[in-house]
DNA sequence: TTCCAGGTGCATA
DNA sequence: TATGCACATGGA
């Protein structure tokens, strides 16, 4: 990967396996909308527009903040070749080569994975957009995820009004345990553990446990089990259309190992992309 | 109007 | 341990 810096632009060439379409709209952020043929992302506490290689930045910022949060210092083609032993993976990595699992703010995927709780995509933005306005600090062309202290400073009846419905009391409660539970020292733990304790959070479960700890910690032995996933687990390895999560989990970490999580973002975008099993 | 969405907690058997 | 239901909200 080249990487030409000239005004204020960062240019990619020659990188392989990015493509931020993929990587944004592969159901890992929220964050993010696209305005004529940019994308906006509002991470790390700032706002990035991006123009598939191009990133309207400083080399500085890119080279402290962008190139970690994009996951553009792993090779992932490594990745790939190994999934690609299974023939319906090769062809979910061919349809989204250019996703990567993006290093993301541990306390903004704790909240916004308790909000896409039996939510859709679009409703879910809203909503934490609405919080983000609310309590979130002025970046100028739009308000950044809050922060513990900051949201910590809001009441059940003021997160309502953001539109949260019946996940009010989860964020509540999440407040509360965040205080003794500290996310940060959470990443010593190993994964397992990691999500036990993420679990005893009022509102988290399997699914939400997992997608914290994969997209909050980077831990891509994460499975995380959803309507779509299921589905499309259902429709290529499976006969049965209720096969239990915990047989589908298991078959895939004996599948994918260590890779689980890749190849869970692959064969999302995938089945979103061309609504399998739907 | 009715159904359902990147689920979870709780009651019941 | 397994199953069924309620839960806020809004778009199709």
């Amino acid at each position: 990967m080249n990487i030409i810096s000239n005004d204020n632009t960062i240019t990619l060439n020659e990188v392989e396996n990015f493509n931020i379409k993929q990587t944004l709209e592969c159901g890992q952020a929220f964050r993010f909308e696209l305005i004529n043929d940019r994308y906006k992302i509002i991470a790390k506490n700032k706002i990035l527009y991006v123009k598939e290689n191009t990133f309207y930045t400083t080399k500085k910022d890119f080279e402290e903040i962008w190139l970690d949060y994009f996951d553009l210092k792993k090779d992932y083609s490594l990745i790939q070749n190994k999934l690609c032993e299974d023939s319906i993976m090769k062809k979910a990595i061919e349809y989204g080569k250019g996703i990567r699992i993006l290093n993301q703010d541990k306390f903004e995927m704790l909240i916004s994975f308790i909000i896409s709780q039996n939510n859709r995509i679009p409703m879910i933005k809203k909503v934490i957009n609405n919080i983000s306005e609310k309590y979130g600090t002025d970046l100028g062309d739009g308000y950044a995820f809050p922060t513990v202290e900051q949201l910590s400073k809001a009441n059940i009846n003021e997160l309502m009004e953001c539109k949260t419905g019946f996940r009010a009391k989860y964020i509540m409660d999440a407040l509360e345990k965040v205080n003794t539970l500290d996310l940060n020292k959470l990443d010593q733990l190993p994964t397992p553990e990691l999500k036990e304790k993420l679990k005893e959070i009022n509102g988290v479960g399997d699914k939400v446990a997992n997608c914290i700890s994969l997209f909050g910690y980077g831990r891509c032995d994460s499975f995380p089990i959803d309507v779509w996933i299921k589905r499309i687990m259902e429709h290529f390895y499976y006969n049965s259309q209720d096969t239990n999560k915990n047989i589908i989990t298991a078959d895939a970490i004996k599948m994918f190992g260590q890779y689980c999580g890749y190849a869970q973002q692959y064969l999302f975008y995938y089945a979103r992309e061309e609504k399998i099993g739907k």
